[in-house]
DNA sequence: ACCTGAACACCGTTCAAGT
DNA sequence: ACCTGAACACCGTTCAAGT
């Protein structure tokens, strides 16, 4: 029949992330993908090389998802938006949320995340020499956190947002101990 | 050929382990196992339901082999205890370790683990209003460390024992001021 | 009760071919 | 350059049958 269709990466992805929102991880294939956008899944090689980077294109496209708060605010009100942006995502994408803690990505998508956690830090007042380990601590707990209530472990939103909330306020008090010399 | 073969529930969580130990996750199917198992895949749907309900035995198994601590240790030594003995199961299986944030589980094994965290937080002083919170809270960090080593998030493993011994560490300070009164 | 053979409806992927 | 048809080597699962 018809060539020349005009097929795109990101068409391919946006199609994916929609299946992984309706029906879960494991509906997300070639094949579905490819019905998915009228067209058969060979087609689909040419764009994203095989299943597996479109798996990775996915984490990818999720990571932007997440919003970047505005570098003028105070740098707690910054690590609190980005922590409530990671949830955001995680809630809306909760199946492929997953992939983020079983594929670790390297990609700008991720780096530019964990530059706005460490310049926040620093701004709090955190010494240069604990920030990359503050960094990957409080990242550890706020990926485990989002993960947890991606997969339904915190059932309730409510006691989860308090929870989190509790958690903010704890870490501030680290920050102040590290602010203030260990 | 021959029947009674004498194939158990146990055995065939023993071999999906081994070999998601080796091959990975992807590698675990009802032919595979079977296949180890020197047996046809039909053979397994007596005794494991079915695929999904195979992973959850996986699951089952893996928290099996987390290592309560001797209730007589002191609480702070013993939840050092129970946070090596979470890591040292995440890196023992990577892959089905992943399980555990995927299939959120209720089962015994979990609870246990749950009621020791809790035990412990308790005899170190922090008030009964803030002991569940302050257990899913510990938790989640504790379970997203291990996900992470678990999935080469932390590639050098003597940077990673540095950062969970520091941030046992901060526990302390906070299960200190949660002592003291908010 | 426990295991098998054959069969069904699926996968991801390759490769030659069409436009 | 971009898409398709046919084909290959896989999946999980059911169901009737064997012992």
């Amino acid at each position: 029949m018809a060539a020349r269709r005009g097929l795109s990466r990101d068409e391919i992805l946006d199609a994916a992330l929609a299946i992984a929102d309706a029906d879960g991880l494991s509906g997300v294939g070639m094949r579905s993908v490819a019905q998915q956008l009228g067209v058969t899944p060979m087609a689909l090689y040419r764009h994203v090389g095989d299943k597996g980077s479109l798996l990775d294109g996915l984490v990818e496209r999720v990571l932007r998802e997440i919003e970047l708060p505005p570098a003028g605010l105070p740098p707690a009100d910054r690590l609190r938006a980005l922590g409530s942006a990671l949830r955001t995502v995680a809630r809306r994408h909760p199946q492929a949320f997953g992939l983020l803690l079983a594929r670790s990505a390297v990609t700008p998508e991720a780096l530019q995340v964990r530059d706005a956690v460490v310049t926040a830090l620093a701004d709090l007042g955190v010494p240069e020499e604990g920030l990359s380990r503050a960094e990957r601590l409080l990242s550890t707990f706020a990926l485990g956190f989002a993960a947890s209530e991606a997969n339904g472990r915190f059932p309730d939103q409510t006691r989860a947002d308090a929870d989190f909330a509790h958690a903010m306020d704890l870490i501030s008090i680290l920050v102040e101990h590290a602010r203030t010399g260990a």
